[in-house]
DNA sequence: CTTCTCATGTCATGTTTTATAACATGAACC
DNA sequence: GGTTCATGTTATAAAACATGACATGAGAAG
């Protein structure tokens, strides 16, 4: 993931101001989530934290909502593009040889240890 | 101001947030503003929140007292940097005719209706 | 015209986060 | 030993948030 993407989807919002920027009532972005349209993650004490990635989609769902669509119109529309994604990132895959594979993989591994502490991937061991 | 100069600048994060970005404790977040080394805005709760360019500022001020300069240091470090802006941006200003300053104050008011509603601009008027 | 659903408003209650101010402390320095 | 500096700690109050319940207006369907 590029540096732009990590901070793109890093969640370090509270409702508060997501509410300012998108102009959307803390009920309106609850219910949202309740039907599975926005995923903010929680902190340690519970509070929902949002990225700018979260904050895009709130509002790519209040345009829809403004031009008639109704919430079950919304999550078809992404359960399209994930499956849409999903399909590219196969035939992606598909196209990789087995070395290729390991050695993503590998990277993958190698790099882990950058990204935060020990402790923070390892909890308590 | 660009789009991004204007997305850094946005005061939306709360100290929580600020101080697992930076891996400072609100104590010192708050000590180096009462030392005039940061600026946050409030909210209407009188909640301290941050731009990205405050969290820049914060890593470099970790980064300056772990090289062992003091905060009366990094202080004038700063004041030096204010005064050499300000120099730059008075020799582009002695460069405009008096013509072009009206014409940019001009434009500048012309904007600023396109920025926020009438209420926000004037409020209870 | 009633009934139902959908999206949202409103209210009550409890928990978390933050602000402020005061006192405490360890290291460096004189 | 006494000061200063940067930070820790604690107490208290206020703001923000989570959750759940009930309310409502508009529109669809009967």
């Amino acid at each position: 993931m590029s540096e732009k993407e990590l901070r793109r989807s890093l969640s370090v919002l509270p409702i508060g101001t997501v509410m300012k920027l998108t102009d959307l009532t803390a009920r309106q972005i609850r219910y949202y989530e309740q039907q599975d349209l926005v995923f903010p993650q929680r902190n340690d004490g519970n509070r929902r934290m949002y990225s700018l990635n979260d904050i895009d989609r709130l509002l790519e769902i209040k345009d829809y909502l403004d031009e008639g669509i109704n919430i079950a119109g919304i999550k078809k529309i992404y359960e399209q593009q994930k499956r849409e994604r999903q399909k590219r990132q196969s035939e992606r895959e598909r196209q990789l040889t087995d070395p290729d594979v390991r050695r993503i993989l590998r990277d993958e591994l190698m790099n882990l240890g950058g990204l935060g502490d020990y402790d923070q991937l390892h909890p308590g061991s």
